[in-house]
DNA sequence: CTGTTAGCGCTTTCAA
DNA sequence: TTGAAAGCGCTAACAG
């Protein structure tokens, strides 16, 4: 008995269904691919046949012949594990609709590997191109492989301007300036920060978007309102403690992300103050915890899922190459304050 | 000037490299694809080619010619986020050393498509085999499509034994059992159970394993000790207050996941009852929540990735078809115990 | 151990 | 508007 053909192989081929509509194979590849040549009536008998022959094109084929593969690659190592479920299903949606498919790829060990790995792998996965998220969006080595593939890239949230790849990111700057304006509207004045960890570049324009925000409402930022976190929940209850212990105690707090939100949360408690009578606590990303606190956390909703059409978008506009035009090169999308239960005007005293 | 060929092809072939190291395309075939035949001296000829001519095989090619895409397909809809991206860690790193990859399909719109979608883009992603996460490893549409297609495929924690595929689950029964155990051992007799989403297998395993070693202790369940949830926050808090609210109030608490569970250390305090001191709670998952309670909770660890190593393993080696014996159909994997500090004894009155 | 031949299933190119 | 020929780059099968 001959070794069975692969059993996701339908086994009927493009001539199959020349030979059963009575045209070339050349026709039938033609009413596949929606060239617009081909005469209707043919056209539809092609499609009959098709149907009848349960027909399911070779993709590897079509791939060699036209050399191109019609998958995109997924760099990442591991971010929140929201952050990539959310990116997928962004990428993968925006993906069905030109007929791409996501690869994945781990890149935790490609600092050890220094690239040679993400080179190999990266060669097999057989991408027309690559999406990289952050952090690796940011690792040398990484970028360094995939130009060295010739692969056209994005990058997702990418630290600095290094280079002039295209770059989807949101606007962290803007978002925190829009959250300190919710406080103050609320009627906060006395407000304080937890700063994100100082190697991510999100963390300095997010400081600098609360920053602005008090001075343009002639409020003070002095160093007893500020304390260093690095993002964990464990340091998001050190800095809230070092916030509540001074003097001018705040009457709200805006964590540069929803885990050390959550922290003050459960650090008000300690100090005896209700959420949000006495101190309001805002996030910042939105993360599944937001939902879990209590009371639940107003915070920042990143749109990652539009970050990921966005950049699945532009690497296949690349791809196509129909634009001759300068493409952009960065993209700054804006993120909506989800208000919930944590922050409120503060209590008149 | 010839349109450029795809930026991912390196340009060389296979026969460049023949012929720069002076065999036949073949040879290089071999050595490139390690069959243990050539012999050594040919061999490092051909490697040595292969480096100074940075040549890369072409995997659309290798795929038409030997029938096999090495892509595994995977069937997500949206479990938890922490659930798919550990899933993910697991099964790309096990595909690795296989050189397989895994392609990402989301089928959220497949109960209103009726499985037509999900074989479209199956076909077209190419997929040598599939992997089908919970909830979608359910559907019965989603498997019928896969089976119409002809593709092997492995199940992750499917609820009932309808079908004889491969599946690969935890063995949600022993791992409520010993945690019920944990709670016992430590000293308590009155415990609280918070059933899960009636919808789901798993919710059942739990509920018969924690009953089952109550009985094993002697020890009763009556009704007001038992409460219905659904796995969201929100019915983790209805539930631990009726449980609270009856004349036996219990001195621990499991909950049959995370999220319900930290609903419970919410609860207790607004019976003023210090956790774990009054009262001990545990969860089920492990997800990134139970870090962020306080107290940190003691829970129930899925070997998630194990779970992803083991399927991708399953459904390779049946690709390969090298395993002629009656393949094992179902495997359970054991959980741990994750003890952090929301259980302790329990104080004595 | 190595080479030759003949495709894999589809698409490009050119001709009709 | 359609078809014929000639590969895309690789590997199975057979010879030697």
């Amino acid at each position: 008995m001959a070794k069975t053909r692969a059993r996701w192989q339908s086994g009927t081929t493009i001539k199959d269904v020349a030979t059963h509509a009575g045209v070339s194979p050349m026709t039938v590849s033609r009413v596949l691919n929606n060239e617009p040549v081909v005469k209707p009536a043919t056209r539809s008998r092609v499609m009959e046949a098709v149907k009848e022959l349960n027909y399911r094109p070779n993709f590897s084929a079509r791939s060699l012949a036209k050399a191109r593969s019609f998958f995109i690659g997924l760099l990442y190592d591991n971010p929140s594990a929201g952050y990539v479920s959310e990116f997928l299903d962004g990428a993968v949606r925006r993906c069905r609709a030109d007929r791409y498919h996501m690869v994945l790829e781990n890149c935790s060990e490609a600092d050890e590997e220094g690239g040679d790995l993400i080179t190999e792998t990266l060669s097999q996965a057989n991408v027309d191109g690559v999406i990289i998220l952050p952090p690796v969006s940011n690792n040398p080595s990484v970028i360094q492989a995939v130009e060295n593939l010739g692969l056209p890239y994005v990058r997702i949230a990418p630290d600095g301007e290094e280079n002039d790849a295209p770059a989807v990111g949101i606007n962290d700057y803007e978002a925190a300036y829009q959250m300190t304006r919710h406080l103050i509207d609320l009627g906060h004045s006395q407000i304080g920060f937890i700063k994100g960890h100082p190697n991510q570049g999100s963390s300095h324009e997010r400081y600098r978007g609360f920053a602005d925000a008090m001075a343009a409402a002639g409020l003070t930022v002095d160093r007893a309102s500020v304390a260093q976190g690095y993002f964990d929940f464990r340091s998001g209850i050190e800095a809230t403690e070092a916030l509540l212990s001074g003097d001018n105690r705040p009457t709200a707090i805006f964590a540069s992300n929803d885990d050390m939100a959550a922290a003050a949360i459960t650090m008000a408690r300690k100090f005896d103050l209700e959420v949000p009578e006495d101190l309001s606590v805002v996030g910042f990303d939105d993360t599944p915890i937001a939902g879990t606190t209590w009371p639940a956390l107003t915070t920042v909703r990143q749109p990652i899922a539009e970050m990921a059409e966005a950049a699945v978008g532009v690497l296949i506009r690349d791809l196509k190459g129909d634009s001759d035009a300068p493409v952009q090169k960065r993209w700054l999308l804006d993120c909506t304050i989800v208000e919930r239960d944590s922050s409120a005007k503060p209590k008149p005293s």
